[in-house]
DNA sequence: GTCGTTGCAAAGATTTTGCATTACC
DNA sequence: GGTAATGCAAAATCTTTGCAACGAC
């Protein structure tokens, strides 16, 4: 499978996804045998520097990504299940947040908690 | 040094400190060669989970902790120099955000862009 | 055949842990 | 001396990279 491919297939799965993938869990949703993590490493780190896929970090585990092209919008993370979910909407003047000085370019919002999966 | 002196030495140092802390700068500041990397893991584990300190995540390079008795708070990271610092203030209503069935219990804030040092 | 792509394995970076040694009381 | 704390080095986790092999065109 060529470099774009893996990207399609990559993109599609975000798609569908609830919310933003570490790389460990786009090659179990792939098939471990059909790609390398070094290989879906790669791919996210060309889209990303591309501007298609977007870094997202949480305190805890591994980087995870998602389609930038999704607006802006911010997350929710199971403190139980670990996984991450797309909130919609954002509290506006965030950036006003920060004293004079400091120039903001951009902000990072998330929520931790329990999923509904888990809250049950 | 004993643990508890080594979590005093620590906890001053976040009081000077404009912001989180990684584990090596705080090795830095207390001095490579009187503490190891690992003792001071040791440390910051357990007054994280003994609640004196918290653990606070960026997007890029180490973990960071600070005080956890500092009261609510977010935090400012430079994309340029990597400093974290406090920011003051929060705007409420973020918990809302998130959909029924969602059971939020707390939120963090990342402000991201240069600091008054790198602006400059 | 050439050039981009891949997998594997090794290297990096950060954090944790096992173990023998040291320090405190 | 006994318990707790330490440093070192090895392991663990996540990510990146070197390199030789492979695939597309």
């Amino acid at each position: 499978m060529r470099q774009n491919e893996h990207h399609t297939a990559i993109a599609e799965l975000f798609e569908k996804s609830h919310g933003p993938l570490s790389a460990d869990e786009i090659r179990s949703e792939i098939g471990a045998r059909n790609i390398s993590l070094a290989t879906i490493y790669r791919v996210l780190k060309k889209a990303t520097e591309e501007g298609d896929f977007k870094e997202v970090c949480f305190s805890e585990g591994p980087k995870r990504y998602e389609m930038s092209h999704h607006g802006h919008h911010h997350h929710f993370i199971c403190i139980k299940c670990d996984r991450a979910f797309d909130l919609e909407g954002c509290p506006g003047k965030i950036n006003s947040l920060a004293p004079k000085g400091f120039e903001v370019q951009e902000h990072d919002l998330l929520l931790k908690g329990l999923c509904p999966d888990c809250v049950a």
